[in-house]
DNA sequence: CCTATTTTGTGAAATGAGTAACAAAAAACT
DNA sequence: AGTTTTTTGTTACTCATTTCACAAAATAGG
C-alpha cells in the first residue's frame, strides 16, 4: 500500500492539470507535459504512475481521457464524497460557503454545533445539534469529517466522530489529536504554517545581509 | 542554514507543548516528554535541538523557561509579526476573525480587496483598496502576506506583494504560484487535503475488507 | 568517595523519497 | 523494410531525514 502523502497529492495535481489540458484540446500528454504543469521531473511523473499501475504507450504518451479516469478512480472521485463539519465558527463558516469543494466532487452534507442559536435545520446545508451526529452519519454512511471546533473541544468531537463510524478527519484545531492507527487524521494548522513562513523569511534576511 | 520545513514545524510544536507543560508546573523537561507530546522519538527531539545549538544537561534535561526562550528566538517570536491579508472572501474573513494568531504573536494589520463595497478604513483591522497596499506595506515594513483571493487573481496579487517588498507568503489559492527562489511560499490547499483524507480512507477500507 | 543510574549529544546505520539513466517499445521517416 | 527518433517503465543511484546506539556527563545513592 502507498503511504506517501506527497505522492497522492501529486496525483491530485496531475488530475487537475489534465482537466485544464483537456479543456485546451489535448488528447494525449507526455510525462514532461505533466511534469512542467505541476513542477516536478518527468521521471517523477512516470514513477508515480507506475506505482499505481498506470501505463502509457512508449513514444505515444498517455491518453488524457483514460488517464483522468484512472486518476479519479484511484482518488475515489467516481462518486460525490460526502463530509460533515463540526463547529460553525469562523473556519466552519468559511468552509460551508467555500465553492472549491463542490467542483472537486466533495459535498458538505451538514454542520454540527453545540450552540442552539446556530441551528438551522432547513438550510441548504443544515446546522444541527451535535447529538444528532450519530444518526445522521450512520444513516448516510458518511466516512469523512472536518473538525473546526475550539481546541478544547477537538478531542471529544473526534471521539464522537469515531463513534459514529467516521474513518478520516481533516482537523483545524491546532493540537495533536489521538486516534487509532486505522483512522486518517490530516491537520491544517494555520498558525504553524504562518510561523514557518516567518521563520524562513527571518533567516533568509539574516543570511543575505550577513 | 536549515532548510528542513518539518524540522521548523517541530520546533513550533515543541514550543507549544512547553507552554502547556509550564502551565502544569513543569520546570524541566526531558527529550522523551517532548517526544511524547508531539508524537516523535526522543532522539528526534535531541537531534532537532542539536541542529540549532540548543543543549540541555546530561541527566538534568532541559530548563523549560530557557528552552521556550531559545525556541522563541529561533522562531522570530520576540516581536509581534505583522502580516497583511489580500482578499476579504470566505477565507479572508475567517482569518481576520480568527483568534489563534494573536496569541502566537501574529498580527493582521490590514486586509486589501478589490471590491469597494468591502472597504472599511476605520475598522480594527482596516479593509483597504489593493492600490494602497504598496504604501501601507512599505511604511510598516511588513514582510509577510496571506493570499486569500480567487484563483484567477492569485498570481497578480502575489506579484503585487513582491513589488511591495513582501518576502514570504501563505497562499490559499489552489494553484501553483511562480515566485523567485528567495521568496517563501507556503500553500494551504483545502481541497487537496480533503482529497488526501478521502484517498486514504478509501484504500484503508479496501485493504481491510480484502 | 565510589558505584549505579539516568539522560544527553553525536556519529553511524537505516529508511525512504526523489533523480538519473538506460533498455525496450512504438512510431515516423526514408 | 530498415533506420532513426521519441518516450515509456524500471532499475540503480543519490540525497536527506529519521532512527539507532553508545560514550560521556551529571546526578543520586550507599
Amino acid at each position: 500500500m502507498i503511504t506517501n502523502k506527497s505522492c497522492i497529492i501529486r496525483l491530485s495535481r496531475y488530475k487537475n492539470s489534465l482537466y485544464r489540458l483537456r479543456a485546451l484540446g489535448f488528447v494525449k500528454v507526455f510525462s514532461d507535459n505533466l511534469a512542467d504543469a505541476i513542477g516536478v521531473l518527468p521521471s517523477q511523473v512516470r514513477k508515480d504512475f507506475s506505482l499505481f499501475g498506470i501505463s502509457g504507450n512508449k513514444r505515444g504518451g498517455y491518453q488524457v481521457d483514460t488517464l483522468i479516469e484512472k486518476l479519479n478512480t484511484i482518488l475515489g472521485k467516481e462518486q460525490v464524497q460526502e463530509v460533515i463539519v463540526a463547529g460553525l465558527g469562523n473556519i466552519g463558516n468559511a468552509l460551508m460557503k467555500y465553492k472549491g469543494f463542490e467542483k472537486e466532487g466533495i459535498k458538505i452534507c451538514a454542520c454540527f454545533d453545540i450552540d442552539s442559536a446556530k441551528y438551522h435545520r432547513d438550510a441548504a446545508i443544515p446546522v444541527l445539534p451535535l447529538e444528532e451526529m450519530k444518526d445522521f452519519v450512520r444513516n448516510k454512511r458518511i466516512k469523512i469529517g472536518v473538525i473546526a471546533v475550539p481546541d478544547i473541544a477537538a478531542q471529544s468531537v473526534l471521539d464522537m466522530m469515531l463513534a459514529c463510524g467516521i474513518k478520516g478527519v481533516l482537523n483545524f484545531a491546532p493540537l495533536r489529536l489521538r486516534a487509532p492507527d486505522d483512522i486518517v487524521v490530516n491537520n491544517v494548522n494555520l498558525e504553524l504554517e504562518l510561523e514557518n513562513v516567518i521563520y524562513f523569511v527571518n533567516t533568509q534576511g539574516k543570511t543575505k545581509s550577513g
